[in-house]
DNA sequence: AGTTATGTACACCGATCCGTATGCTTACGG
DNA sequence: CCGTAAGCATACGGATCGGTGTACATAACT
């Protein structure tokens, strides 16, 4: 078993050295979340990483570039598990979306956002990629489970999960139940009666 | 008399001094919006208020101080004007809490949630604080409208509001249309009698 | 072998940050 | 008129930030 999960970014397949982009894109990946972007600082992070600065920075050109690859690296499966789970009936994975652990502490996107405080960053442009494959994938679900509209579903529920987590954010407490339960009856809504799978044919047939 | 103390900003102020409290937290209004906090120097804030950095540290103890006071002095006219509306049904009210002007950055309080990254820091109290008085205010007039659960549909339709800033900043696109057209069928959800769409002065006596 | 990429250790730079110290100027009130 | 206090200008301090430079060590592949 190969002791490097895998490092493969060099363009002439260079595997030698020990793994240090990884181990600064691990630590990126708890310090930006614990911490937030801004209040770390690279001095920390290289610590943390077991790396030194140098090395650092001859991996990434500067912070901007290890944010914008700590967010495009930072595929969740969080989200992505949810979509795959064939166990659920595409209504149920519309509201798998939604049982996130309470511990998750903010869509890191969204933080990103805030803090990176400039549209034009490179990290800011993969904040609004994943934003836009999220929807993307709901409105996929969403048809999938029949509804009339899924562009407009998926976009509404995406903003529901956007909404649970800025809320969990400044309140310091779960919102994403109340978004469950507002997914729900948008679900309802949007869903004819479906024949399917889904609901059990509670509904009043138009 | 009193020599009027400083922390009273009421329309009758300003005997004494050239209200170089009132500049600080103007330009803090303006360059926090536009820069973010943590992005803003106090140096840049005091030029901008055309204030000595003396005179701004003679006013507010720090930096967090300031952050906080700039956050409780934040009412909105934005929200605050829509509930006084007389000339809306409660329904409409409800749905006007949507209507912000495309122009409008973020919410500050999302974004000093943040980007402060501390939930004990007062100035997140203070967002919680406003942020539980608007899911109040939403509940008020949901009851007033004769929802049957004032409460959550309060909390949902601030959720949808939030959702909509979040999303907002991330896509550097206008999410409320989206969320009005979600909180449209909250409503019609959630007021059961509700037969037809506009109407006045039915039953409300509370 | 030996070469070359990769990583280390540590000092260092300029910029910026928050906050303070010192001294001076102005506006008002009695 | 003078006294008091609010405000002004500026420089400084200590800390931290992002980012480099230099010199040395290690591993890998030829």
């Amino acid at each position: 078993m190969n002791p490097m999960t895998e490092l493969e970014k060099g363009p002439t397949g260079r595997r030698r050295g020990r793994g240090a982009r990884e181990r600064i894109l691990g630590a990126s990946r708890q310090l930006f979340r614990e911490q937030g972007i801004n209040r770390t600082g690279m001095d920390q992070l290289c610590a943390a990483a077991q790396v030194s600065k140098r090395t650092a920075y001859q991996h990434f050109t500067g912070k901007d570039e290890l944010v914008a690859e700590y967010l495009r690296r930072f595929d969740p499966a969080v989200l992505s598990g949810v979509f795959d789970r064939a166990d659920l009936t595409p209504r149920e994975r519309l509201l798998a979306a939604f049982d996130v652990s309470p511990g998750t502490p903010l869509c890191p996107y969204i933080a990103a956002a805030v803090e990176l405080h400039d549209p034009q960053h490179p990290a800011s442009r993969y904040a609004r990629d994943y934003k836009k494959a999220v929807a993307a994938r709901l409105a996929d679900t969403a048809r999938e489970a029949g509804a009339a509209d899924p562009e407009q579903l998926g976009e509404q529920l995406a903003l529901l999960i956007d909404g649970a987590a800025a809320r969990s954010r400044v309140l310091d407490a779960d919102a994403f139940p109340t978004a469950a339960a507002v997914a729900a009856v948008l679900i309802d809504n949007a869903l004819p009666a479906a024949a399917g799978d889904g609901r059990r044919g509670e509904e009043v047939p138009s």
